[in-house]
DNA sequence: TGAACACATCTTGCATACACGCCATTCCTC
DNA sequence: GAGGAATGGCGTGTATGCAAGATGTGTTCA
């Protein structure tokens, strides 16, 4: 792998899950030394970051951890649900035969529940994706990615470790891959909704 | 202003209107000729343009113009669609005051097709933009400046110069700011979907 | 005739050098 | 003692050099 390439998972995975904290100022220099490579690949990670809106950068000062928005949280549930709604009723309307493969990330998802496979959040980002993807909309796709990043980033550390709302969340996600299996676009479209307010609700308790 | 900006907008520009040609090649050498600076700034550009999915880079080949889906303009309608007629409800519905801007806007368009002030295409995005903006979620509007620039990429040269045609959107501008001001959100949202889908269907002709 | 190899040339990837802007500290002057 | 100018450190912005991959071409050999 790339030296940049190299320097953008390293920044990124710490700026998702908070170890690079908001607010706080990253130096080229620093992230070159960390890595023990020139400024330039951090440079370019540095842009590439900025252009996902993760950092700012002041010309000749620095680059600054975005800080998150008080009404981030809010308004990435309004994007995601404007967009999962959408693509959740008409991939249950298109007789996708999507079921099966949710299906199966829900087992996936009940496996991680009792300790093994991949974790939850892995899981989940899967399945959701998935129904997304399934719209066939390039353009959305894009946008539900970036999405669910800022998503990590604003939930970092408060990930539901609660057994109790896992198991919920993957019983709805049951529920909804019935509801696309028959078809049912607007039952399928309000269980995404609730469970999506759910989770958001949930983590607002955790704050 | 710095000459990475310069080669972003350069480049950028060209891209949008058309003048980089989908499928073609560009180096930074090229570009930094033509600019009398050196690679580095112009690869700065180049990585913020691939990040909005204009370019694509080729590890030591060079930038591809990223060349234009066939179903891009349907993805762009459709992310458009779910994006303006979910804000324009809640703007509509929210008593947001927002009308009497609009109507400047279409006071703007108005002159513009009698071939004076800014251009149509110009306020025509500010009077969507408006709308967007106006619920407040600079999550959605990030995506939807996206979009738009998306949208002028595919419909570069096939501006509708048809003085009919414009006059009817802006004729529809003024409904739909008619509708917001009598807080009518599901008219409003009718009339801004036919709006969009009436400008599709024209471009497509147009093709 | 055709395939394979060497080579020239283009491209980027990365390191490095230097200049300049910003900031804080210090020092000088009043 | 206070205010303002010099200064040094830190950080970026840009240019440049070099190495190495990719490509097209011509040559050689079977």
């Amino acid at each position: 792998m790339s030296a940049a390439a190299r320097a953008y998972r390293y920044a990124k995975e710490r700026l998702l899950d908070g170890r690079f904290a908001a607010g706080t100022l990253l130096s080229e220099n620093e992230l070159a030394r960390a890595l023990g490579i020139s400024r330039t690949p951090v440079r370019e990670a540095f842009l590439h970051l900025e252009a996902e809106d993760l950092i700012e950068l002041y010309p000749r000062r620095g680059a600054l951890v975005k800080p998150i928005a008080p009404s981030e949280a809010d308004d990435v549930l309004e994007a995601r649900l404007l967009i999962e709604r959408h693509c959740v009723i008409r991939v249950a309307e298109g007789a996708s035969g999507l079921a099966p493969a949710l299906r199966e990330l829900v087992s996936d998802q009940e496996r991680a529940l009792n300790g093994g496979g991949e974790p939850f959040a892995v899981t989940d980002r899967a399945f959701h994706r998935m129904i997304v993807a399934a719209n066939g909309n390039e353009v959305l796709n894009r946008q539900y990615d970036a999405l669910r990043d800022r998503q990590q980033r604003i939930a970092a550390g408060a990930v539901a470790r609660d057994p109790g709302a896992l198991a919920q969340f993957i019983a709805e996600h049951g529920q909804l891959a019935a509801a696309i299996e028959q078809g049912d676009g607007a039952r399928a479209a309000d269980l995404i909704g609730v469970h999506l307010e759910r989770a958001h609700a949930l983590a607002r308790t955790r704050r």
